[in-house]
DNA sequence: TTCCTTGCAAACGTTTTGCATCGGT
DNA sequence: ACCGATGCAAAACGTTTGCAAGGAA
């Protein structure tokens, strides 16, 4: 990573009122070298130990929560029983592919209007929507199962 | 409820290869008797409970597996930490507010058109969606938090 | 009588928390 | 030096499972 990315990563995390801890700043190099990738916690622990480091399960959970709160990364609840996280990015929705579990990004102007249409039909404020489809990618490489 | 229900019930479990037991009898009534509601494992022990009923919580949890493996109830993951069940219907999304955590059911048939013309788009075969919009209700009663 | 179903308790996987220690500022 | 941040272990939470006893067919 670049020393300006390194040092926008430090005004952010000040920004949001948080020392600039190393747990802190390893973490949010994940999410700025892969701004693509959704991590679960496990995952980002695995990938944090393979490079060295020896953060906590808990330390993680907790810089993920601050980091949600600072809106610099987002969560995402595609799965029941885990959670996914992403570096925040302009708003998008999610296809996901039900055989490998690969994940594309969209973002798609009608469905925007549409869901303010929706809101307004039944006297709703809108504050936030998920859409999510789930279906088969129809890539080559699907059968490599994550 | 009514005779014919109860009957039909009892048909649908068979048809579904269940064996007709008080506690599925006692579970698939409340989803019929109530059916735009939307219950949690838990929500449904306590009424059980309520009503004179000694039926544990792993059968709960068999028991709404098995009525949603036999397409008599749908399973949805609204928040991250629990799952709400509530009797199937056409298909249909969802509007919650944050606030009161009322939950509003919605059909629209552009979303619909909407969904495969993106699917297309990313040369992904569909399967199923989420859509849920977040918001407030604006109703009179919304305080009334659940 | 057969085997599915149930209740209970224990196990499970993810996430949170208490507490003593560590580390930015 | 201060007070927030961390690691560890334990707890919490929703959900699943093993097993012996119970119940529908």
């Amino acid at each position: 990573m670049s020393y300006i990315k390194k040092n926008e990563n430090i005004e952010k995390l000040k920004e949001a009122g948080l020392k600039v801890t190393h747990s802190r700043c390893k973490i949010l190099e994940l999410f700025q070298n892969s701004p693509d990738e959704h991590y679960t916690a496990d995952k980002l622990k695995d990938i944090l130990t393979d490079n060295g480091e020896t953060i906590g399960l808990a330390t993680i959970y907790r810089v993920l929560t601050q980091l949600e709160m600072a809106d610099l990364i987002q969560k995402n609840n595609f799965q029941e029983n885990h959670s996914a996280y992403e570096l925040k990015k302009s708003h998008h929705d999610h296809l996901i592919c039900t055989k490998c579990g690969s994940i594309i990004e969209f973002v798609n102007e009608d469905l925007e209007k549409l869901q303010e249409h929706i809101s307004k039909k039944y006297n709703f404020s809108l504050e936030s929507h998920v859409m999510t489809l789930f279906g088969n990618c129809n890539k080559k490489d699907c059968k490599n199962l994550k």
